[in-house]
DNA sequence: TCTTAAGGTCAATAATCATTGACTTGTTGG
DNA sequence: CCAACAAGTCAATGATTATTGACCTTAAGA
């Protein structure tokens, strides 16, 4: 297979399996040889193993002493997972981020002199802007999900 | 299924296929009812949509009138995919970024005298030097690419 | 020399994927 | 009322994917 000619769908098809998952994470840490894998992996089967390295072609390369490890492509398709994975991660890390920003508020405005609770407030605010840009245009993250299609 | 419970391979298992692909980018454009869908994919078959849209659940929601549209998981889908799709460009974003570097700082040196020169060598190549442990250290580029496992 | 391990390949089978085409159930315009 | 279209569902089929287990070759250690 030629590595240039490999489109999207090929990349997303060589990840789309747990234990290939497993084995891109694994191999990103470091290079490993066939028989670890197959230790960390805990599988007996050499054949499995053989299954998904070559589904995992284009991705996946052999250093000069007979490691597996990762190219660039490899590296791309590690960071789309983690994408993936973090996902739901970037919803919860915005709801407690606007809670500190509420909370933080509700204190220095009991607590605090006007004058001061003012820059604060301005701060704070210019910041819980940026960031809700951040989430919602440019991540385009939603708080709340639509419904899913109806077919159970 | 549940919503929550999916994990990254059912996701990237969900746009492992050409048409998918072509499914999400249209649905990140605007929200498409079933026969438009049908017509820009240029199928005929409702039965094939009907296979692909279903593999596509937990990714892709109807909404209120009926048109397909992508939930958050959706949106991060899309970028991994933009993502793997982009990565042999960040490789020549580089080189052209580096050429660039080279033939500023080579003019500046027969033309400009030697006080401005400096200040320009020194703010270059403070940003290629940057940009360098960006591309490198962070994204994990690679400039060339690692043998291929011989299995052919 | 015999055994064990590494590093795989290959064939058979079961399970899943993808496509086709027939079918259903509304809705809308003439 | 009828035709045409939207919005699907479903069964049958062939193609591909995933797993198992047998087999092979090479090298090292007892």
């Amino acid at each position: 297979m030629n590595d240039d000619s490999m489109t999207s769908d090929e990349v997303f098809e060589a990840i789309s399996h747990p234990m290939r998952i497993e084995i891109l994470r694994l191999l990103a840490r470091k290079p490993v040889r066939f028989a670890d894998l197959k230790r960390k992996l805990r599988i007996e089967s050499s054949g499995q193993l053989d299954f998904h390295l070559k589904k995992m072609t284009g991705i996946v390369v052999t250093d000069s002493d007979g490691n597996y490890t990762l190219n660039d492509r490899g590296y791309a398709a590690l960071t789309a997972v983690d994408m993936v994975s973090r996902h739901g991660w970037q919803r919860r890390a915005y709801i407690i981020a606007f809670l500190t920003y509420a909370v933080m508020n509700v204190y220095f405005i009991l607590m605090v002199p006007l004058g001061w609770w003012f820059v604060i407030f301005l701060i704070t605010t210019a910041w819980i802007l940026f960031y809700s840009y951040w989430t919602f245009i440019k991540r385009r993250i939603r708080l709340r999900r639509n419904g899913e299609i109806s077919n159970e």
